[in-house]
DNA sequence: ATATTTGATATGTTATCCATATCATGGATC
DNA sequence: GATCCATGATATGGATAACATATCAAATAT
């Protein structure tokens, strides 16, 4: 199983015609036929059915492609990964988070620190909804990710630490009556419209609110369902509603929007770095060392 | 970027030591030696620092190292995967059968043994008229097929095998006095309304019942077609008429329903397995390889 | 029936890979 | 500090593998 033989399979793969991906990958037919056969013979299943004219792939041929593709994109990968260490740049690092995440005190500070101390790592941000996230840094094409706990199937591929715990605080409008109390229970909400964070996107704090309120004996008026949190802040100072959302969320300051602490203790929503087990980059290695030992 | 040199590259990061790493590879060291530095000029970067007497990796070789791990981990899945598709232990099968045919004994049997047999086939259960899967099986657009005899001019690019053969059973109401009798001629059906299988879906038991009445001595009353057997049942208790059915019908418990033998020998219906001649996949040959085996 | 296109085969050349032999150098030992 | 040992690098020749040119056999198209 060489390189060169998986480059040349999936170039017949993709023309199914010798001479053409002969031409591709500029050799000369005959000798792209045999190593097609010397791979054939390596793994011991044809890969390709030459009935007469034309060429079509065999099942196994089928199960191949994709995966002899992935080898040699992971090659690449690490080939362009090493040079740019080599370069001193000492790699790049694919960093994920949702939209709440730079208003929090961690993910700021962590980014700063990490970047004096690396220099030379190449750190691309990429806003991602959790989903995304998760999908991401299973496929490997993302590196590490902040976000707040959810329900996914993928999740145990993953490693997960709590970098951050931080309470839950209501926001509301500085009209709404409730307003002028120093802390509230959650009972007296019932009557108030609720925002709340999308089934689909967020379920882990969609799913936490909804449980909180029956806990208190209510089942929310939902009247707006959002993605990111500080979405949220601009529909409560628009007046829509109220909302439960992280202490952070105080950090952003919008006229008439209101934070009061809630009279229930030990309601708070976890922060979370996630990245994938196995195989870490040198620059992984070091992000991780730097944000776990801040984590506290 | 070559996965002998990745390979040869992982020996030496891992033993930091060339001579180990050559006899570990079966290989002399000065080779070693020389692919590793193939390998670093490809790259451009060094690899190992050679301090005099012991070497270590530069941070571009801690970089590689877990890359060329999942690379030739993934090359080695790659393979493996498809030599099982080869090998017919996974891949995808698509099996048609008619209405009746999961009452039988034989096609049960058949997919509890080739399940067990082959757990990593994604089998795909079809329920198809006799007429679609003829059509099906021959544009290749299904694997395999269980259906009764029948007349279809596509049926000779097919290969058939008899995989059981079962009584003709006269299905008739309790209330009917016929019921009465422990068996039954043919000829004392004369007078009772005939639910029959439709002509243009499954011709074959169509024209053999039609025969067979005929040889008796009557032309029969139809007052009902019907496309598939278990069907029957139902018309039957719920006193449409009398039918003639596969002996496994029985299976088929309904209260009100009376199966009778024939007093005629050799009345019977087969139970074909039918696929394409040539380009079988190797989970289809695995298939019938079990499925004719338990055919006598 | 003939021409054309396709992938397979034959053969010689070149490049790659490996083994044996040898060299250069950094530590350890006396 | 001279000697010895271990380690990796270099030199050289032979085996293997990959390639190009020329050619073939079979399937289509004209």
């Amino acid at each position: 199983m060489d390189l060169r033989r998986l480059r040349y399979f999936i170039a017949v793969a993709e023309e199914l015609h010798f001479g053409r991906a002969a031409r591709r990958l500029h050799i000369s037919q005959p000798p792209l036929s045999q190593q097609i056969q010397t791979l054939e013979q390596e793994v011991g299943v044809a890969l390709f059915e030459r009935t007469g004219h034309r060429i079509s792939l065999t099942d196994a041929g089928r199960e191949l492609l994709p995966r002899a593709r992935l080898v040699l994109a992971q090659a690449e990968a690490a080939k362009t990964a090493v040079q740019r260490v080599g370069r001193g740049e000492s790699g790049a690092l694919e960093l994920g988070f949702t939209g709440s995440l730079p208003f929090t005190p961690v993910m700021p500070r962590v980014l700063h620190d990490f970047r004096r101390a690396y220099p030379g790592v190449q750190l691309q941000l990429r806003e991602l909804s959790t989903r995304e996230q998760i999908e991401r840094l299973t496929a490997e094409t993302l590196d590490v990710g902040f976000f707040r706990p959810t329900r996914h199937e993928l999740l145990e591929q993953l490693e997960t630490r709590v970098v951050l715990r931080e309470p839950l605080l209501l926001a509301l409008h500085a009209d709404n009556p409730l307003a002028r109390r120093k802390r509230l229970p959650l009972a007296a909400l019932t009557q108030e419209p609720f925002i709340l964070y999308s089934r689909s996107v967020s379920t882990g704090l969609h799913d936490q609110i909804l449980a909180l309120c029956l806990k208190a004996g209510f089942a929310p008026r939902i009247v707006q369902e959002v993605h990111e949190m500080p979405t949220i802040i601009g529909l409560v100072a628009a007046g829509v509603g109220v909302a439960l959302v992280a202490a952070s969320m105080r950090q952003i300051h919008v006229p008439g929007v209101v934070f009061l602490p809630l009279a229930e203790t030990g309601v708070a929503t976890d922060i979370l770095l996630a990245w994938k087990r196995g195989g870490e980059s040198a620059a992984l290695r070091n992000f991780l060392a730097i944000a776990l030992s801040e984590a506290k």
